[in-house]
DNA sequence: TTTCTTGATGAAATCGCTTTCATAAAAGGT
DNA sequence: ACCTTTTATGAAAGCGATTTCATCAAGAAA
């Protein structure tokens, strides 16, 4: 592959000339510049990245760390991230951190030796503490970084987020305030926050509506479409008796409303659904999914923007914190 | 950020033989080697990837071209890819074409300015002229090239695609086995090479099956859940007569079968549906979706496998033909 | 004792760029 | 005509690693 030496000699100047020509950071004379370009295309060079990030020390990415790529949840963030980012002509190199503590420490020193300008980190495993003793060591001190779906106090002007126990509470509400009594949930990893978070805002809203809090009527999945679609049978092996249930994420109730279907329950005649995230799939369901609502695509550009925000040491004002909605779709019936 | 002369000093060495330490080619003392961990440890200490793949000429990534990361389908090929990418320790450098020729070429250059050590490409607008030509050129000569949904003679070894045209054929084939005769389709962007061959898949089994080939019953859509809905409308707006729809894609069959219910047509009883791809909400969808199968993660993994087998000049046979299927579930009822 | 291995280490070259510094020619000012 | 800018260019240093080559001590072989 040619060298900005194979270019220079084509062209008879020397590898300065070239990279002037190339960058424009000195002027060169027009002949001169025509010939350095006639034969950058006559050899069809590509500039090393390497080289120049190396002299440069600008990288021209963007470290990003999410779970799973291949996730609805997942790819809408990224692809909120990949509107801002893309056209500054910068890219993103994306790894993932599988849910999984050791999976989750190798993405992230496995990103910092690929020089990144900046960070924005979806980090799920990886406790507090950890993540903060990170922070304080080399690489992270002069690298912005920005976290998604985590709050930590100390890091408040670099945190996106959504209050997930609002959420929680919200579709639980809503549940309450179409009559139901007996509201069952399907929550996540609960080794996951978000879940957490999510089971939480459940518990809050049932105890304050005085009605009780039941745990054998929460069943823990894992957020994936199966895993929905046997915590939902699983409800019924128990022979449990309920009216509606607020499931975790779109995807579970997916799996749920494939599984109620099975057993001939009506939805939302037999059994009232509220899910979370409002993936764009959750519309298209039958009955369509009342949900609650992460703007997921928009949460992914403000991180983005926070992090090149940080890069260019601009203040520019971007909204930080989002609010989880209930989108009311035909899941959900009045309970008689 | 500190270097490797950094922990050099502290060790007490020279850098060669942190070098030597971290990449063990070759023997040091085993005093010597604690000091230089201890030394990385406490000034915690991640190589230069940039450095590194200067001097090796290894970038340890592979680069990878397709439409858009957000995209169901685009994410389930690459997440095929990732799954055998990242356990080599290897990782995806992937950019969006965006399905518009200068995007297109852009990620192109892109990529091959990151140095990967493969690439492999779902080109989806550049022709295959200048595709060719472009592998004529410098940086395609030494890199091993994998080519995902396209078929190049040139370059068979190096495809991994499926039968589009059999794909058409055979979800007509069931509509018309199934006694339908008025059978409507609803494409995707004809400038893409898929849409065609399935499109043309569909028009052959008509004529071949005795039926006409009527083109007011095709609509020319975008592969999006949107613009199915649409497309549905629409042959509703025209009062077009049919009795069942292949439709391109299965995001595009959610969005029609949307518009069915808006519209209080039944699916499958007044209108029978076959979509494309058997993504993973196909199943869930209501009524769930008869379609055809495209193994997409499993082509991915195969483009990943022959990218490494061409890495490491083995010769493993690979599979890269996949054949379409007809997954039959309850969109499809008998026309009587 | 002398020579030959062998093991452990450092010095220095190198990868492909950018950038500073130096220099020479041309242009401008008096 | 002389000095000062300005413009255009090349030489060389340096980014942070790896790797070749050289060196040197210590133990083995003669």
């Amino acid at each position: 592959m040619s060298s900005i030496k194979d270019v220079s000699r084509y062209a008879k100047v020397s590898p300065s000339t070239v990279s002037r020509v190339l960058n424009g950071t000195a002027p060169v004379n027009s002949e001169t510049k025509k010939r350095v370009l006639k034969a950058v295309k006559k050899l069809n060079y590509q500039p090393n990245a390497f080289a120049r990030g190396l002299v440069t020390n600008r990288s021209g990415s963007i470290g990003v760390i999410i779970n799973e790529i291949s996730s609805p949840f997942h790819s809408a963030i990224v692809q909120g991230i990949e509107t801002v980012v893309e056209p500054t002509g910068m890219h993103l190199i994306v790894s993932s951190g599988h849910n999984k503590l050791q999976p989750e420490r190798n993405a992230l020193n496995f990103i910092v030796q690929r020089r990144p300008e900046a960070l924005i980190l979806r980090l799920e495993t990886l406790s507090d503490k950890e993540f903060l003793d990170w922070l304080r060591s080399e690489p992270a001190q002069t690298l912005p970084i920005i976290l998604l779906g985590r709050y930590i106090p100390e890091l408040s002007k670099s945190c996106v987020c959504l209050d997930n126990e609002l959420g929680g509470y919200l579709a639980t509400k809503h549940l309450i305030d179409m009559g139901h009594k007996k509201i069952a949930h399907i929550s996540g990893p609960l080794s996951m926050k978000d879940s957490c978070d999510r089971l939480q805002g459940y518990r809050r809203c049932l105890e304050t509506s005085g009605l009780s809090y039941d745990e054998t009527l929460v069943i823990e999945a894992k957020f994936t479409e199966e895993s929905g679609q046997q915590a939902m049978q699983r409800f019924f092996d128990q022979g449990k008796d309920f009216s509606a249930v607020f499931i975790a994420n779109d995807q579970m109730a997916m799996g749920a409303l494939y599984t109620l279907r099975q057993l001939n329950k009506r939805v939302p005649e037999d059994i009232s659904i509220v899910g979370y995230d409002d993936l764009l799939f959750a519309r298209y369901l039958y009955p369509a999914l009342t949900t609650i609502r992460q703007p997921l695509a928009a949460m992914g550009e403000a991180a983005a923007r926070l992090a090149l925000r940080a890069l260019e040491h601009k203040t520019i004002d971007i909204k930080q914190k989002f609010e989880p909605e209930l989108i009311q779709r035909q899941s959900v019936l009045r309970f008689a």
